[in-house]
DNA sequence: GACCTATTTGTTATTTTATAACATTTGATG
DNA sequence: CATCAAATGTTATAAAATAACAAATAGGTC
């Protein structure tokens, strides 16, 4: 992802906007909470939370035990700050976190980049197939997997 | 669910569905596969693997180790008999297991009934949306958690 | 500032979900 | 009935997540 823009731009405005969000909603985003959410911003590849406990470990030169980590995901999974992949036991960090929104992902196989798509006639779609089924939607996830352009050229070669 | 269908009917369409569909792929549905399917089969709900291996238990008299419900329901989901619900790491039947489909469910929070939609214009969005980016789709999943009609009526009451 | 309370984080142990590695059995085929 | 591949059994372990309780810390109130 490093290759077609500026990851630390990338990061840097992700922290801010965390900042601006949490502040407006009063929530706290403590330095712990601030730094896993860096770490799960260090790329556009799903994160599990044990890699992120051992990259703590890494930084912090102690060790974080698994609930500190969790804690931390939880909160920022409930404030929308994060997505969590359900089909890799892992976590994102949310492209427009200002707005409520589903979770729709295509992840490729090989690089294992997941870029979120927010696309409102996906959203649509699944309110009208709830609506006929007189069901009231809470949650939502979409996980696509297969290959990006990237990938499949690599993989054609 | 067995308020509103004759279930027994639906296990014993499920199995011998599954019987022929096998027959045909030259697949062997052997006794345990088709044990751990029938078990799936008891509800319309999201089964957990070690839900999967306390009914083996039960019903075999002797302890089955994960390795081996594991298995079965891996040769479940490559044939297509089953789907995985990722968000609850649970495996339910597949509605219309003769042909090769997304994985789309509605998922009660209440009664945990899990319902598949397969609807092709929701297909047709999301291979719309995967072709816009270049993405070339291996497998998706789409989980929806919300409350079902009953549990709307039951929960205002 | 001192005190109180709620929130956050630390710590230890354990649960839940899944797989690795190797042994044994079964079943189709020559 | 001998052989080989596929399926199952067995033991141990990995990976992901949570429960339960203790300690620390941030904000609000006097």
């Amino acid at each position: 992802m490093s290759t077609c823009h500026n990851h630390q731009h990338c990061i840097d405005s992700a922290l801010n906007n965390a900042e601006n969000l949490c502040q407006a909603a009063g929530a706290r985003l403590t330095p712990l909470r601030k730094q896993v959410l860096e770490l799960i911003w260090q790329s556009h590849k799903p994160m599990g939370a044990y890699d992120l406990i051992n990259m703590l470990a890494d930084v912090s030169e102690k060790t974080i035990a698994p609930p500190t980590v969790y804690r931390a995901l939880d909160f920022l999974l409930e404030v929308g700050l994060i997505h969590r992949i359900n089909s890799l036991n892992a976590y994102i960090g949310c492209m427009e976190p200002s707005t409520k929104h589903p979770s729709y992902f295509l992840i490729c196989t090989q690089c294992h980049t997941a870029s979120e798509c927010n696309d409102n006639g996906l959203s649509e779609q699944i309110n009208n197939l709830s609506q006929e089924n007189d069901f009231v939607i809470e949650k939502q996830w979409l996980e696509v997997l297969g290959l990006c352009r990237n990938c499949q050229i690599q993989t054609s070669v």
